[in-house]
DNA sequence: GTGAAAGCGCTAACAC
DNA sequence: GTGTTAGCGCTTTCAC
């Protein structure tokens, strides 16, 4: 047997004359990496032998083993993880495709999803769309090529597009979008229900305007939010509702300060944490008090949340749950079960110090 | 030809009489799934054609490759990276591995890496080590195999197994850490440096007495923070130093406040943003003006910095540059490129709000 | 310009 | 229990 060379197509013997020189073809020489033949030759055995040794598949004599073992440690071989996926069919790792890496949102999900992921011994792909319609279908599709299934955070390509997708991307999760009548499973953040019972929280305290500053014009987070208060407002629960153009940004809740207070709105729900903690400095150089003049809330309980001055009264979302749900549901997938039932997590309502009795009014109960 | 059977090994058909079964082996069975041999036989060409049509590798007569692209398209045809990867000796991707994905620090790196990489048409796969070392030296190993190149970001495993796995990891790109000696190329952060800028605008506000919220304790940069402080004490710059034990939050740094007014000192010096910030808001309930009573230094420049009251004054780190210029030489290493030099990135002393005149002491200039 | 076939490194069905 | 060999899906040399 040559040594270390690949020895297949033996079975060409018959067919092919035996002086017939081995080369090498296809890809590119490499010298002395320890591949599994390598390892064969070393211990005397065959590929085989070793692959079985190697996954403890089947037993092998203890000292055929033992041999094996050596061999392998001796030349520092691991199985290559692309030859065995090619074989298997199976990559051991899964992707994440998500718009944005710069989102603490997608970065916790990252962590969620790579934590459990690891914990069943598969690695992670992560790629970025940068918001990038076009690209986001490319890389999904690629990054499930590389490997066994695929979760895709807040996709933005239309409907119809995801539907047609979502077959050739399959094991496939979905991270805050819905197919309608699909069965790939669906993790998303409930924004409306957050909004309702920030809503609710204001109303109890007697808080009868309500001023929103509105998050960026493509957001489908924020088309949700502001439909939910405009529903509450027009529902008759009893409150007037101001909505003002702002952003997402810690700067654009700090100029929007003003106009905020302008509305004569007792208390201002802010489309998230960073523009509610912008609206908190505005409204802290206008000398307006919060919560005695007016009322903040945030949406997303980021970390710092509770260190404002005061502290935020904001709703919490489950990021990194979601990351390791996200997880289950594909590992379900990966091996056969059903999609099963789309989940909306609910955001729960923190109540801190930004948030009080509107002005003039004295608590209910 | 059977139709979109594997059609290899016809060269046995001398040896092994045509009536054998064709049957499947290894990997398991799949279906209907598009391959290079699927799309050959639809459009009448050889597997080799088709790939020199999806490669734009030589040229092929229009005619065929118009057909082939037909045949590609009508499939949903999509080269399988794995088998490229098995073939080309290469696969596209590289890695990153870091001790916890929670820190600010690794998500920038992160963030830096995947969009250079991706810019050069290459994937990201990222693995966490959870500050485990065993774990950290398997996972670098596992990683690599699986990609093309490494970037290991602050590696906790002792020098000498650094120095060994190294060579395994090679090509490699080393973050905040290096190996003396070793053409392995490592970008990190000088914090020595960015202590020393905060010591001398501190002395040059006119203190002489600061007191130092020391990090965790097996924290490197924390080591490396203490050390310059106490160098830059012990040099006869001119001022006391004292240490306080104290940790990486918030809390740690709103428990450490009172102690560390007790100390006397007029500034106080956190090892990072998060404790300079509770440390804020420790001194603020205390009743202590920051920066009237006692000045107040961050490390990091984290975004929320600007944002407290007063704004901190802090040194910034330049993460996301780092992974960004971390692909620059893994993208060098992997074309053969020598590593270069080491760089240190000088962190930058941005002055904000809570620093000022030491108590009783006239701005000098 | 195009096809035949070897090879990338590994797994697993089959035969002994 | 162990070796032989086909096959995973692709690339690339070589010959025509």
């Amino acid at each position: 047997m040559s040594l270390g060379t690949g020895d297949r197509g033996t079975g060409d013997d018959a067919a092919q004359p035996l002086a017939r020189p081995v080369r090498r073809r296809g890809g590119r020489p490499d010298h002395t990496k320890a591949t599994i033949s390598r390892v064969a030759d070393a211990a005397g055995v065959s590929r085989a032998t070793v692959s079985r040794v190697m996954n403890g598949t089947a037993t092998v004599a203890p000292e055929l083993a033992a041999r094996v073992r050596a061999a392998a440690e001796a030349l520092n071989y691991e199985p290559s993880p692309v030859a065995r996926s090619l074989a298997l069919g199976r990559t051991s790792a899964v992707s994440l495709v998500v718009p944005d890496l710069a989102n603490p949102m997608f970065q916790d999900v990252l962590r969620g999803l790579s934590h459990a992921a690891a914990l069943a011994g598969h690695r992670l792909l992560v790629a970025e769309s940068n918001e990038i319609v076009e690209e986001e279908s490319i890389l999904a599709i690629e990054a499930r090529r590389r490997s066994d299934g695929l979760v895709l955070a807040s996709p933005r390509v239309p409907e119809p597009q995801l539907r047609a997708l979502a077959e050739r991307l399959a094991p496939l999760v979905l991270l805050n979008r819905e197919i309608p009548g699909s069965t790939v499973p669906s993790l998303s953040v409930d924004y409306a229900a957050g909004i309702r019972e920030i809503v609710h929280h204001l109303l109890s305290l007697g808080h009868r305007h309500l001023a929103y500053l509105s998050g960026p014009g493509g957001s489908a987070s924020n088309r949700d939010r502001l439909a939910a208060l405009r529903i509450a407002a027009a529902t008759g629960a009893g409150f007037t509702l101001t909505e003002l153009p702002c952003g997402a940004t810690f700067d654009d809740g700090y100029a929007a300060a003003r106009a905020a207070v302008a509305t004569g709105a007792s208390a201002i729900v802010a489309y998230n944490d960073m523009v509610a903690f912008g609206a908190l400095s505005g409204l802290h150089e206008l000398g307006v008090a919060v919560p005695g003049d007016v009322s903040v809330t945030g949406f997303d309980d980021i970390p710092f949340a509770r260190y404002t001055h005061p502290p935020l009264t904001t709703a919490s979302i489950p990021r990194n749950e979601l990351g390791r749900q996200a997880w289950g549901r594909l590992w379900g997938l990966m091996n056969g079960e059903p999609g099963g039932h789309n989940v909306h997590f609910q955001p729960r309502l923190l109540v801190r110090e930004s948030t009080g009795p509107a002005a003039g009014t004295r608590r209910v109960l």
